[in-house]
Formats: structure tokens, C-alpha cells, sequence
RNA sequence: GCACCCAUAGCUCAGCUGGAUAGAGCGUUGCCCUCCGAAGGCAAAGGUCGCACGUUCGAAUCGUGCUGGGUGCACCA
């Protein structure tokens, strides 16, 4: 039940009523039509803009639109008011009726209130983190990972069909780089000197794939030619390295529905396949590109390539898919990826990259609106870096001693809930501080504990009741009598609660799950608020001497208990009941 | 040189896709509390939304041009 939803079809209908009667002539467009909640509640409870979004195309003036409606609106059994304000606003006061039974409706409900089908079921591709399979994955990658799932939650809460997707980048240069690294650390469980030369990758997290390597071949591949065991190797550490992260996503609670691996792209046609489509569009052509102004590269030199027309879709100049030797570059593969992509019938694509990757964003984009015909769109989340703190003090990493912060690391240290919250507590494209001892602070500081706080006050005070006596289950409590619940204090939490379905439609369109992070912070504190009036108003407090009363209360309780359990769900974090 | 991202209170950041007097936390100032309904409460001060034009009933939000910061710029993935 989405409060704004149902009124606006009220002024969408009486609009229409006013058009029958010859008040304002036919054929308007509605659709800009809005119902939102006022900046400011003393305004009232609800706003529409219709009478000045309508003004031009009636030739009327708004205001006296908006008194017309205004009218019409008062009638409504659940309007208490209308009052047009401003250059032609029109707030509405509803009666505390509406805000019971909202009470009801999300107790009734569940966690299913605020549940959307605005997505109309349509098949997204969410791909995010696809870490390369050289090693474990570190705090660069968290964000994006949390942020994909989190995404992925919350479209799949407002109807979308999601499909969760990492990318496995095993086709380049970087995975033999992986197996020559392995390969040492396999001539060291062979009792040997590893030679870690520069360009490998030093890091201890190898010493275990040399041992199994070692455990699988025994001394068979020592002293062979790289041609000889390259590819097993490469082949092996890659599992390996795609178990760790697997492991490492759980562990932040991440599970990923499909595994794409560039690799398998290769010698299946399927490059040549996108290449082709995009040939067949005369979007492929042989041709120098020409050197970017200002900032010409040392080595530069006119070099004949086959290039992708990406500058007919929206690029700035056109991109290079196959080297001057014939052999694909790094983006060609990509192309036939998201090819693949829009050839299994996602209707929407969104990336998740890091904010480095911002200059392959046009291109990509160009490659899909081309290879769909323009019918798939590509939205693509770039996601800024993290930086650590400690104490207040930046936490220095050396990448060169290969000792960095690990997603393993930060897990354990904080936990997997609490990494995922602060994660979220910023726009994707804003940089992030996270420090490691502020989001274990037990203050009203730290947005974590205070939603945490919210809920576990919640269940403290049902506990409370039902020591009590008090029956306290959802069922007797969405039957409990609602009327009593009349102080403003309330009807504004309720109202708040009211927000949640229209939160969970504006953050899904627009893919922005922070703003489930903010809005529970809110809702925290006008719960939190709520409770520290009952501390001077005993008839504010949600245990009371009267059993009706109290459940009256403590339904209020809940069904704020049971929108912050939704909204970390979609969160990916788990609610606490008691603060330990 | 070009492209993309960012710029909002002293600090860290929201701002619901164009709405009303731009919000929150921290910090500052002033009261209150020290009660496990505990891990504080209430209130106040604090703003040229980087700058300048433009679009319209209306702009932090859209457009153009600047300023400052970040990222990236042909056979590396």
C-alpha cells in the first residue's frame, strides 16, 4: 500500500471529474502530475503541484485550479484538508484515519509493505565487482561489491527480474602473470628458491596454490619450458584464486548468480560473432586514429587498426577492437560480453566499475546501444575509492610490500553487517572515509549503531509487553484498536512509515540504494525521538498500564521495527534484537 | 588539449530527477539529565548551494561558459 500512489490516483480521478464537468478541457497530460510529500510538514501532509503543473496547457491560472480541486479533494472521506498555498501547491491533511490503518496495512503486510512491481518484471543484469583472478580481493573492491548487491536487492524488492553477474577477466596477460607467479611458488614447495621477479605477484597468498600444485603434479613440471605447463598452471591458479574470492564474497555475504569468464570467449566465435553484428551496421572500419591533442603519447606512431564507429553512439572518438598484429584488444572481448548479455534477453544492463574505469564508460554504452538497437539501456555506476582511517589517523597500506588491507581483513575486523552499512552511507560517486574504529562507535554518531539502536529498542519494549502479559504478535496486533494512536508525535513516525514504498520505487529507478541507508537513518531518528518525549510524557511511552493501549503503541513499534528490518534486508545487513 | 566525476553551514555529507523559508550529524553556544525508557535530551547561532549568464510560473537540481579538485585518455586488461 503506497499512500502517495492511492491519493494521487484520487486527484488524477477528480482532475478528470473536473474535466467531464467542463472545468478544464479535455486531452491534458497527467503525467507530470506528482504527489509528494511537503518539504516542510507544517505544510500538511501530502503536496500536489497538479494546479501549476496544469496551469499553461488549461490557460487558467493555478491558483484558481488549485481552488477548484480543492474542493473536490475535501470530500474524500480520508482528506481532513485542502488548502492550496503558494504559487498553487495543494497540501493535503489526512484524517488520522489513513494513518491507522497504515499501521494495519504494514503489519499486515510484513516485510513485504513497501514491495514494488514498478520494475514490471523485466529481466536486469546487475554485473559488479569481477575482481581479476590474481588475488584476494581488498577494500577497492568492497564497496562495489556491496553496493551491486545491495542494488540487486533492492531492484529485485520493486519487481525487477535481477541477475547477479561476475565478469572473469582469465583471457589477458594479467593470468599469466598469475601462473609464472604460481609456478615459483611451486618450485618453493618443491624445496626450491622461488624467483619472485619483478612484474609477478609476491604476495603469500600464493605459497598455498605451490603446494597444491605440488600436491596435483608432484615434480613433474620442474625444470620444463614455460610452453609445457603454462596453461595447466594458469588453468589451476585461476580456480583457485575464483574459489578464494567466492569465499571472500560470502563472507561479506555476497552470492553471485552467474560466473562469466572472458576466457570462454575466445575461440568460440563469439568475438568474431559482435564484430561482425557491428560490421553488418558498417560501425567497423580499418583507419588511424589520430593522436590526442595536447598530450601526445613519447611513442607515438600512426598505426593502421580496426576500429568500432563508437562515435555514431555518443563517444568522442572511435575505439580501437583489434591490434595492429590482428590479435583482439582487452575491449573487443568486451563488446562480445555485453553482446552476450543482450543475446540472453536482459532488458537493462548495469555495471559496477571503479571510478578509474570512468573513460571506458561512452564506449561501453556505445557498444550496447548498438548492438541492442538502442533497446537496451546500460547504466553504469561508478564507484569511488575508499579510504581508510584508524583512530582518526589515515591507514597507510603499502602496495609495494604487497601488505594491503584485504576484504577478508576488513570483514573480520568490524564484521560483515557493519562494513556493508557504512559502505552505503555515501553516494556512489563520492569518495568514502571509513574508519575503522567510528563504525564500531556505540553513539548517535555512527548511523550504524543508531538504526541498530532503533530496532533493538523495538524488541526490547515487545519483550517488555510480553513479560507483561501482553499479547504482542503481528495478527492481534494489526487488530488491536488503532484510534488510540492520535498524538502528532505518532501520526509523524507513521507518516514516516508511509514514505517506505515510495523510497524503495525512487531509489530503484534511479539505482541508488544509499538512499535506503538514509532514510532508515531518518526513520532511526523519529523513533528514536518518539522514545525520548515517553520519557517526560508517560502517555508517549509504548508499555502502558492498559493492555489496549499498550498494544496500540507497541504495533506502532513494530511496524517501524518491521520497515528498518525490511530496509537493512535490502541492505544486505542483519537487524540485531539487543545491543550487546 | 579532450572526456567523465565532484564542489551545498567551520567539518563530514543528504537533498526524493524542476517546487514553497535548502536539511542532518559533528563542532560551537546556552539550558536540562546522571532516571537501565542506558550507551544523553532540548534549543540557538551558523548558507551568495564554487562563479556568471540562460531556459520558465519556479533552478542547489536543466543548458552554456568559466574557476578549483579528482580520474582517465591509440597495439596494457
Amino acid at each position: 500500500m503506497n499512500l502517495f500512489t492511492e491519493l494521487r490516483k484520487l486527484v488524477i480521478a477528480e482532475l478528470g471529474a473536473m474535466v467531464e464537468a467542463g472545468a478544464l478541457p479535455a486531452g491534458l497530460d497527467m503525467t507530470a502530475v506528482a504527489v509528494e510529500p511537503p518539504r516542510d510538514p507544517a505544510h500538511g501532509d501530502m503536496a500536489t503541484n497538479a494546479a501549476m503543473v496544469l496551469a499553461k496547457p488549461a490557460g487558467q491560472p493555478p491558483r484558481a485550479i488549485a481552488e477548484a480541486l480543492a474542493a473536490r479533494l475535501a470530500a474524500d472521506p480520508r482528506v481532513a484538508r485542502a488548502e492550496v498555498a503558494g504559487p498553487g501547491f495543494l497540501n493535503l491533511r489526512l484524517k488520522p484515519v489513513v494513518w491507522q490503518g497504515l499501521v494495519k496495512a504494514v503489519l499486515q503486510g510484513g516485510t513485504d509493505y513497501g514491495r514494488s512491481d514498478i520494475g514490471g518484471g523485466a529481466k536486469v543484469n546487475v554485473e559488479f565487482v569481477s575482481a581479476n583472478p590474481t588475488g584476494p580481493m581488498h577494500v577497492g573492491h568492497v564497496r562495489g561489491a556491496v553496493v551491486g548487491d545491495a542494488l540487486s536487492n533492492l531492484l529485485a524488492f520493486a519487481g525487477w527480474n535481477v541477475t547477479r553477474e561476475y565478469y572473469i577477466n582469465d583471457g589477458g596477460a594479467q593470468v599469466d602473470v598469475l601462473a609464472r607467479s604460481a609456478y615459483e611458488r611451486y618450485r618453493e614447495a618443491n624445496g626450491l628458491e622461488p624467483e619472485i621477479r619483478e612484474g609477478l605477484y609476491p604476495g603469500d597468498y600464493l605459497i598455498p596454490v605451490g603446494e597444491a600444485l605440488k600436491a596435483k603434479y608432484g615434480a613433474s613440471l620442474l625444470d620444463q619450458p614455460e610452453d609445457v605447463w603454462l596453461a595447466e598452471v594458469r588453468e589451476f591458479a585461476t580456480e583457485m584464486m575464483m574459489q578464494m574470492i567466492r569465499e571472500d564474497l560470502a563472507a561479506l555475504g555476497v552470492t553471485m548468480d552467474v560466473f562469466s569468464s572472458e576466457k570462454a570467449l575466445y575461440g568460440t566465435g563469439q568475438i568474431e560473432a559482435a564484430i561482425d553484428t557491428l560490421r553488418g551496421m558498417d560501425l567497423i572500419y580499418e583507419g588511424v586514429l589520430e593522436p590526442p591533442k595536447g598530450k601526445t603519447p613519447e611513442d607515438w606512431e600512426p598505426r593502421q587498426q580496426t576500429l568500432f564507429r563508437s562515435t555514431a553512439h555518443g563517444d568522442d572518438v572511435d575505439r580501437p577492437v583489434q591490434k595492429s598484429d590482428g590479435s583482439w584488444t582487452y575491449f573487443a572481448p568486451d563488446i562480445a560480453y555485453h553482446h552476450n548479455k543482450v543475446k540472453r534477453g536482459f532488458d537493462q544492463l548495469i555495471d559496477i566499475f571503479g571510478a578509474d574505469h570512468g573513460g571506458y564508460v561512452k564506449r561501453m554504452k556505445a557498444a550496447v546501444s548498438a548492438l541492442s538497437n538502442g533497446r537496451v539501456p546500460l547504466d553504469i555506476k561508478l564507484i569511488q575509492l575508499v579510504k581508510l582511517y584508524k583512530n582518526g589517523e589515515p591507514f597507510k597500506m603499502s602496495k609495494r610490500a604487497g601488505t594491503f588491507v584485504t576484504l577478508r581483513d576488513v570483514v573480520e575486523m568490524v564484521g560483515a553487517d557493519v562494513t556493508r552499512f557504512v559502505m552505503l552511507t555515501r553516494k556512489n560517486d563520492m569518495a568514502l572515509d571509513f574508519d575503522f574504529d567510528k563504525v564500531l562507535e556505540q553513539s548517535k554518531d555512527n548511523p550504524v549503531f543508531y538504526v541498530q539502536y532503533a530496532n533493538a529498542r523495538i524488541n526490547s519494549v515487545l519483550r517488555k509487553a510480553r513479560d507483561a502479559g501482553v499479547a504482542v504478535d503481528d495478527a492481534t496486533l494489526a487488530g488491536a484498536d488503532l484510534r488510540l494512536l492520535d498524538h502528532a508525535a505518532e501520526l509523524a513516525l507513521i507518516a514516516k512509515l508511509a514514505e517506505w514504498p515510495r523510497l524503495v520505487e525512487v531509489s530503484a529507478r534511479g539505482n541508488e540504494p544509499h538512499r535506503v541507508a538514509f532514510y532508515l537513518y531518518e526513520l532511526a531518528s523519529d523513533l528514536h525521538g518518539l522514545w525520548n518525549r515517553g520519557n517526560d510524557e508517560v502517555s508517549l511511552r509504548f508499555v502502558q498500564e492498559d493492555a489496549g493501549t499498550t498494544q496500540a503503541k507497541i504495533a506502532l513499534a513494530r511496524a517501524a521495527g518491521v520497515v528498518i528490518c525490511s530496509g537493512l534486508a535490502i541492505l544486505g545487513v542483519t537487524p540485531v534484537e539487543e545491543m550487546r
